[in-house]
DNA sequence: CGGTTTGGTTTCATTGATTGAAACCAAGTT
DNA sequence: AACTTGGTTTCAATCAATGAAACCAAACCG
């Protein structure tokens, strides 16, 4: 069915490449493990990836992580191919249907990134400046972006010592959990007075989760009931942006 | 003298990966020409890249291009192998040294971006928010970053739209020309009132720029006699910054 | 048009790079 | 001291990777 004339070790290399979106850092064995090659074909490839620049081994852990070549890459990125860019007609056409101010974020540590969002017309409106930062943990975009995030990144988060003391963890797993179950979040003045936001997750070609898709506006408009009304329209725009990274 | 046991394969397609830093779109000749490899191999690593998602091929153009992988990845970059990171402590001794504002700056399509940051401990100072965005045509740091770019980029910045129509682009083409000759450049009141600033190239393993590094300061206390003074201690930090990426 | 060039794709035989098993080493546990 | 565990090296077998050459399509051109 698929499969074009591929060269296997490259591929390999790649996949060792790929296990950093998981974990951040890795040990020879744990790849191993991970992309279920030998040993030694690991650690040939992790030999070569490293004199590359493209992994830099932590001197204290001796573990792998990702190295600068990636920084240089990511830099030369052409700004036609950065998500921000190729979904801003999907997030433009979203925002024209529902007239609210749609976000793009994406994860970064233990915060997260507005890397992209375009406002509603609306005299009244969210604003929403591009690269902003916010909390992981609350917020409708910031609990998609937890929910689906690899067990580390949730741990990291309980454990941070920014954590809200009146917050209670296990209601917030919970919490979590319906998020991750029904595909989206919604937040009421939850981290901002005034407005209301629902948000759904984009997933990467690997399946991890890759951004989050946020709709917002003022508390008055964006009622309980027209989130609900809105929520397919935002899942299927997700969908399509998907989509687009298929090719 | 070096190499260690390293898969040839896995190189060459790291190799094609990285010509990308040159080039924003290559096609599978000119890909085997900057390479030396046979035409065969490239197009079976390029296949294999492009299965795995780290290329794209522009349909139009039918060429290649860095693909959303890259996106991916470096949305995984532990925070500590960001150079803005890994440059700090670099940053904060010449802080020290100088009495002045450091930032450090990159270039994001025909503008730059200033990534890091630390500011003058002295009562007037520079302040200097970090993911502030300026034109790239003007001040130290923007004329480095333009200087020791590719042509294709010069050509974008010359026939931008912006471009103000006070500037004679053959004298500023020959300033550029100077600044790349001497490693180093110099703003008073260029693109701000007041501030005067020194900024120097920082050049990655592969030999291009990845950034500039600036000090800037009220124009009465950073004078042109002064900037000449700090040229070689900023110079030398940058120096230093480089030798970092080399492990 | 017929002929030539250019860039991309496929075939194929040869071979040496890649590979896995196993041995080995160093450090840490029990 | 016996036993793990993780990293590194060796080595022989073989199969994956390779380059030359053929092939195809499209553009170019006289």
């Amino acid at each position: 069915m698929e499969g074009k004339k591929t060269v296997r070790a490259a591929e390999r290399a790649l996949d060792i490449l790929l296990c950093f979106t998981r974990q951040p850092e890795l040990s020879l064995t744990e790849i191993a493990r991970m992309t279920e090659l030998n040993k030694s074909t690991v650690f040939r490839l992790l030999a070569t990836l490293e004199e590359k620049g493209f992994l830099i081994r932590n001197a204290e852990t001796e573990k792998y992580r990702l190295g600068f070549r990636i920084w240089e890459l990511s830099a030369h990125l052409s700004r036609t191919d950065d998500p921000a860019i190729l979904f801003l007609p999907e997030m433009e056409q979203l925002r024209d249907q529902l007239e609210e101010t749609v976000s793009l974020y994406v994860r970064d540590g233990l915060e997260r990134v507005r890397v992209q969002a375009v406002e509603s017309l609306q005299a009244i409106r969210r604003v929403a400046p591009v690269g902003a930062r916010m909390p992981l943990a609350v917020g409708a975009a910031g609990k998609v972006l937890a929910s689906f995030s690899s067990p580390v990144v949730l741990d990291r988060i309980l454990s941070d010592p920014e954590w809200p003391e009146n917050v209670d963890q296990k209601a917030y797993l919970a919490q979590l959990d319906r998020i991750r179950r029904q595909g989206f979040a919604t937040s009421v003045e939850e981290r901002e007075a005034g407005t209301s936001a629902v948000a759904v997750p984009v997933f990467g070609q690997d399946g991890n989760i890759m951004a989050a898709l946020a709709v917002s506006g003022p508390v008055g408009r964006l009622t309980l009931e027209r989130m609900e009304e809105v929520v397919p329209s935002v899942i299927e725009a997700a969908e399509r942006m998907q989509k687009m990274l298929k090719t």
